[in-house]
DNA sequence: AGACAAACCTGTCTGC
DNA sequence: TGCAGACAGGTTTGTC
C-alpha cells in the first residue's frame, strides 16, 4: 500500500508524539515479515522509559528515534501497514501486532493484516549496517535526482524501466503505483528497457519522479482502499492519479486521444497510454 | 549477473 | 446467499 508519499505522510503525522515517553512495548507474537517474529526484549530495551526524539524516513522505511537511547525503531509498512496514534481508551484496530504505550495515555499502534510489514530497530549513525537500508538507492525526496545520474543508473539494465524504477537498490521509495504515473509523465512506455531509453527521455524521468511524488504528498499520499496516516486522516491523491487504474479511460494528455491500457508484468499492474508512451 | 515467478498473508470484490 | 477466484499500494527467495 504505501509508497514514499504515503510513507512521508505516516512519518510527519506522528509529531504529535514527539516528546512523549515510551512507558511499555506490546507484541501480538505473531511473526511478521519473512515469518519473523519481533525481538520483544530487546524492543522494550531499546525503548521502554525513552522519549521519542523525532522520525526519520529513508525510501518507504521509517525511523523512529528514541532520545538518548543508542537504538531507532524501524518501520516497515509492507502492503497493509500502518502507523496510529490513538488514545489507550480507544478499542485497537484489528490485527494490532505492535504498540508502544506512552506515559500520557496515548499509544502508538502498529497494525498490518496481510503481515507483509516489519518492525525492527537500528544502531543510531550506523543505519546503513542494517541489511533493509543497506542497499537503498537514491531517495528522490532527500536527494537531488538529475538526469545524467539517471541515465547513468540505467545504462547498464536491461531491465524493463518499470521493474528498474521499482527495485529499491536503485531509487527508493517508488511503488506499483507512482512507477506508472512518473513513466507517463515522462512517456516512456513501462516495457522498455532501461538502456534503451534515450537520454532526452531519462532526463523527463528524472523530473517526473520528485515531481509526481511531491505533488501526492502534498495531497497526503493515495489511498485507494486503506492507506491512513497515524492521525487517522485519508490521503487525496488517488483523484489526481492520471493512469493508475484508469484502464479504459480517455488519457489526460491535452494532445493525446489514446485509451490507457492495463497490462500485466511481473506479477503488477501496470497502466499506460499506448498513445503517448511509444515503444 | 540478471530476469522472472512464486511465496509470504488477509481482506475485499466480482461473477456464477 | 454462498462460494470460488482474482486481486491488492511490497519485498525476498528460488530457479532458470
Amino acid at each position: 500500500m504505501p509508497e514514499l508519499p504515503e510513507v512521508e505522510t505516516v512519518r510527519r503525522s506522528l509529531a504529535p508524539a514527539f516528546g512523549a515517553r515510551v512507558e511499555q512495548v506490546r507484541y501480538s507474537g505473531l511473526p511478521l515479515r519473512l515469518r519473523k517474529k519481533l525481538d520483544l526484549r530487546a524492543q522494550r530495551r531499546a525503548a521502554e522509559g525513552a522519549g521519542i526524539e523525532g522520525a526519520r524516513r529513508l525510501g518507504k522505511y521509517l525511523l523512529v528515534d528514541l532520545q538518548d537511547r543508542e537504538w531507532a525503531i524501524l518501520v516497515h509498512l509492507g502492503m497493509s501497514g500502518r502507523l496510529r496514534i490513538m488514545s489507550a481508551a480507544e478499542p485497537e484496530p484489528p490485527h494490532t501486532h505492535v504498540v508502544w504505550a506512552l506515559a500520557d495515555g496515548r499509544e502508538l499502534r502498529f497494525s498490518d493484516p496481510r503481515r507483509f510489514g516489519q518492525v525492527d530497530l537500528v544502531q543510531r549513525g550506523a543505519e546503513r549496517d542494517h541489511p533493509a537500508l543497506a542497499k537503498l538507492g537514491i531517495d528522490p525526496l532527500e536527494d537531488p535526482l538529475d538526469g545524467p545520474t539517471l541515465y547513468e543508473l540505467m545504462h547498464p539494465s536491461r531491465q524493463a524501466i518499470k521493474a528498474f524504477l521499482l527495485d529499491q537498490r536503485k531509487v527508493a521509495g517508488i511503488g506499483n503505483i507512482y512507477a506508472s504515473e512518473a513513466l507517463w509523465m515522462a512517456q516512456i512506455r513501462p516495457s522498455a528497457r532501461a538502456n534503451t531509453v534515450s537520454k532526452a527521455r531519462a532526463v523527463r524521468l528524472a523530473e517526473a519522479i520528485p515531481a509526481v511524488l511531491r505533488r501526492a504528498l502534498t495531497k497526503g499520499g493515495t489511498s485507494l482502499k486503506d492507506f491512513i496516516a497515524a492521525d487517522g486522516r485519508t490521503g487525496e491523491f488517488a483523484e489526481y492519479l492520471q493512469v493508475y487504474g484508469r484502464d479504459g479511460g480517455d488519457c489526460l494528455r491535452d494532445d493525446c486521444d489514446g485509451v490507457i491500457r492495463r497490462q500485466v508484468t511481473q506479477g503488477r499492474a501496470t497502466f499506460y497510454c499506448p498513445g503517448c508512451q511509444p515503444r
